[in-house]
RNA sequence: CGCGGGAUGGAGCAGUUGGUAGCUCGUCGGGCUCAUAACCCGAAGGUCAGAGGUUCAAGUCCUCUUCCCGCAA
């Protein structure tokens, strides 16, 4: 059988299961990623997870700056994939690109569309204590992830779930439905669905002080916050001072009462902290300069003293 | 060479102007208790990240190396 020839646009470690996937059922004509950025300490250029595993399988890389540069685009039209598939990718395709495949652009998006639109699905989806999510493949348009839909599978999202086992989770799933999409694109049984704008929402980006925890709110937002941005940003407390990472907590229905931020308790596992509902038991931790530990751990060597505050 | 913090018994930390390496917890042995993040007695466990240097003497001062973390991305 005739292999599908197609070009695969992706960044993250989220999107390497989705093009190891793709290499196995089509042709890769071309790997379209982020160019290498100085990342990390020592503003040493590295390259995106994608690229790695590209080089690393001998499949054709390219980073342009900006996809909507001309030379990238004659570049695309001369590769002349069937299908371009893109997941993760960070730069928005303009009409001209999504024009060249004869069989469409398609994405893989890790929210259950139209909920969730936009650059941080999983975390977005999280913070507001969603119940249920999943991943969905759609054609791409002109919008941001507002294309007709392929298919979706559900994920059920458990009241304690990080962001980090969100993001394995959907990333293989992701990667599986893909594979069943282009299935049904070649077949013949694949439908579109249009969205239903109204019932969408959109999922902005974070920004570093999303991760900022505001001890007004309620402890089960604020626990919602710290799983959320597990792995990046982290949220975190002022104490001292000094900025601490929460990376874990647990909800404290009955707790002493206290004001927002002030420290009410201490437990086995850690330290009790008043909200402006409920108290927040922090059960991991990061001092400056330090790595994330068990508030447990922390508290032998820390004196904590009584009603210390939190901002 | 972007800026900065750090590496000390299993874990988390202290270690003052260089002078026998400490604390909390854990572990092991024994005792006590209706019970509590229990308590009491005793013990094991560290070539102080690695290499070199200064010194009568270095965890502590100097140089280099490795690894970890925060900022920034």
């Amino acid at each position: 059988m005739r292999r599908l020839r197609t070009v695969f646009m992706g960044t993250p470690d989220f999107a390497v299961p989705c093009l190891a996937r793709l290499a196995k059922i089509s042709e890769v004509a071309g790997v379209v990623t982020q160019p290498d950025k100085p990342r990390g300490r020592g503003q040493k250029l590295s390259p995106s997870p994608v690229k790695a595993f590209a080089e690393t399988h001998g499949l054709a890389v390219y980073q342009p700056e900006r996809v909507r540069e001309d030379a990238f685009i004659s570049k695309l039209e001369q590769i002349a994939p069937e299908l371009v598939v893109v997941v993760a990718f960070g730069q928005i395709l303009p009409q001209r690109i999504l024009d060249i495949p004869p069989l469409g652009c398609i994405n893989v998006h890790a929210s259950l569309l139209p909920r969730y639109r936009g650059a941080a699905p999983m975390q977005r989806c999280l913070m507001a204590g969603e119940t249920k999510t999943g991943v969905t493949t759609m054609f791409m348009d002109a919008g941001l992830d507002t294309g007709d839909m392929l298919l979706s599978e559900e994920v059920t999202v458990g009241p304690d779930m990080t962001m980090e086992e969100l993001h394995d989770t959907l990333r293989d799933v992701g990667a599986a439905l893909l594979e069943k999409t282009i299935a049904a694109l070649i077949d013949g049984t694949a439908t579109r669905t249009k969205q239903d704008d109204a019932a969408s929402c959109y999922a902005a980006m974070l920004q570093k002080e999303t991760g900022k925890i505001d001890w007004e709110k309620p402890a089960p937002e604020l626990h919602n916050l710290v799983r959320a941005l597990d792995s990046w940003p982290g949220a975190y407390a002022t104490l001292d001072e000094k900025t601490y990472k929460i990376w874990r907590t647990r909800v404290v229905s009955e707790a002493p009462h206290g004001a927002p931020g002030e420290v009410v308790g201490r437990t086995e596992a850690g330290i009790v902290v008043a909200t402006g509902r409920g108290a927040l038991e922090i059960l991991e931790i990061q001092a400056p300069g330090k790595k994330r530990m068990k508030t447990a751990d922390y508290l032998r060597g820390h004196a904590l003293p009584d009603h210390s505050f939190f901002a």
